[in-house]
DNA sequence: GGTAATAATAGTCATTAGTACCATGTACCG
DNA sequence: CGGTACATGGTACTAATGACTATTATTACC
């Protein structure tokens, strides 16, 4: 079996751009799906840990590195490649606005693309190859359910950021808006916020108080941050009585 | 490198008894960790789905079937299997306690392991094989985090339960005591509970009400259950393309 | 400069949700 | 038959939320 079955990482990566969630997308030129929009993916090397290896296709394929990856799901259905079985098990990213369109961040295709551009993920360039536009839906719902208690929304975030960017964020993904005044007050007593000093020209009318997100990156007790979690173990006395015991 | 890569499927079954929470092991019998615990676990088959491969390897290795089932995580740590790279989708499982003792849903061990057992999640019979102990503790946080938004704990009960049962199912879950009271309350408001009429004694001092869930069985937007969300998607302009071979 | 426009921030208040706790009902057990 | 245990009902207090108004600091424009 193994030696049928294919298996790769693909990334959807998010950022937000002119207050629109916008996801990383690569022009497919090989067969199936040639000339199709697809994620970011590619296969793992045998000694690579799985963040390694998504962070190493991300910049091979798009030119983008230096995000914050936590795991989506593995999709293995059978037929999802019409080539055989392959499985994926893929990975969200995110990163600050502010790198998108700034030099070092431009998206810009690897070998083996012809393309690495950012979409408006409500308004994807047609329909993505593989079950590629199902991950992406799946990414975004989760994202919109996991912003509301893990500190997501900061990765999108330069490190200093007013209470409009943060409420732009929140507004952006879960599509809903929200009162300001409620709304700060609400992220203030959720989150350790710390004020910085200055202030960022936003050109706005009255300035905007910046702060700054000093709580943990990401949520306790996620695998990708499990620091073996205690347990109490018996000593594992006796290893020899091996019957077919069925406890309770 | 597909030829060095192994596939497993080891899945986390849970069930409640005696208000506790227990988790579903079977003995290796095989080098590595030979006479040690771990999940019960194997290999796909080329053409089976993933549910569909835990739910056969549920049956064959412990003799459970009929479960509830939900993706975990994908373990793919180099390092995590003594004898090379191994990538390990792991589901948890759920069930409702009355299975367990109750005939047909016996734990016995398949062909190669020795034992199948129920064990309490807190009190595990010495370290398990691999990294299954993690695998165990995070299935379990993840457990007590998703039942309170998710209707987890129903699949852990009989169609038919009291508010005292389900208590239970929480507090063994998340490990705090609730109100009576506010719990009953509070479950009323959040889910859809029908009162079914009749009474199940149970020995205690004031007969019961009996309720019945009759909401979904999983919470809308998991990719199990995923309906190709609507997606706004412009046509799909310039199919151009050219050569390479880029898998996904 | 004066003033309108705009968005940030502050504050108010009614409603809702959450928590602690007491009261009563209905069994079982001496 | 009274005591105990647990299910259920209810009440009062507190915290969180949401809708709304007010104030403030800046820019744009005249």
């Amino acid at each position: 079996m193994r030696h049928e079955m294919h298996l790769t990482i693909e990334t959807v990566c998010f950022a937000l751009t002119e207050g629109r969630l916008q996801v990383l997308l690569v022009k497919r030129t090989g067969e199936p799906f040639s000339g199709a929009w697809a994620l970011p993916g590619g296969q793992i090397q045998l000694d690579e840990p799985f963040d390694a290896a998504a962070q190493r296709i991300l910049s091979e394929s798009a030119g983008v590195w230096g995000v914050y990856l936590e795991q989506l799901y593995t999709f293995g259905d059978p037929g999802r490649d019409p080539r055989g079985r392959s499985v994926s098990v893929t990975y969200y990213a995110l990163m600050p606005a502010m790198s998108v369109g700034s030099g070092m961040r431009t998206a810009r295709p690897g070998p083996g693309w012809s393309a690495a551009e950012w979409h408006p993920v409500d308004q994807l360039p047609g329909p993505l190859a593989f079950d590629h536009g199902r991950i992406v839906s799946y990414a975004r719902w989760r994202l919109s359910q996991k912003i509301s208690y893990s500190p997501l929304a900061f990765h999108l975030l330069p490190e200093n950021f007013t209470m409009s960017d943060l409420r732009g964020v929140y507004e952006a993904i879960v599509g809903e808006e929200y009162d300001p005044s409620n709304f700060t007050r609400q992220m203030l007593a959720r989150w350790d916020l710390a004020p910085v000093p200055g202030t960022r020209d936003r050109r706005s009318r009255r300035p905007a108080r910046l702060y700054r997100y000093i709580g943990p990156r990401e949520i306790p007790g996620s695998p990708d941050s499990l620091d073996e979690i205690e347990m109490e173990t018996e000593p594992a006395l006796d290893p020899a009585s091996s019957e077919s015991e069925t406890r309770d």
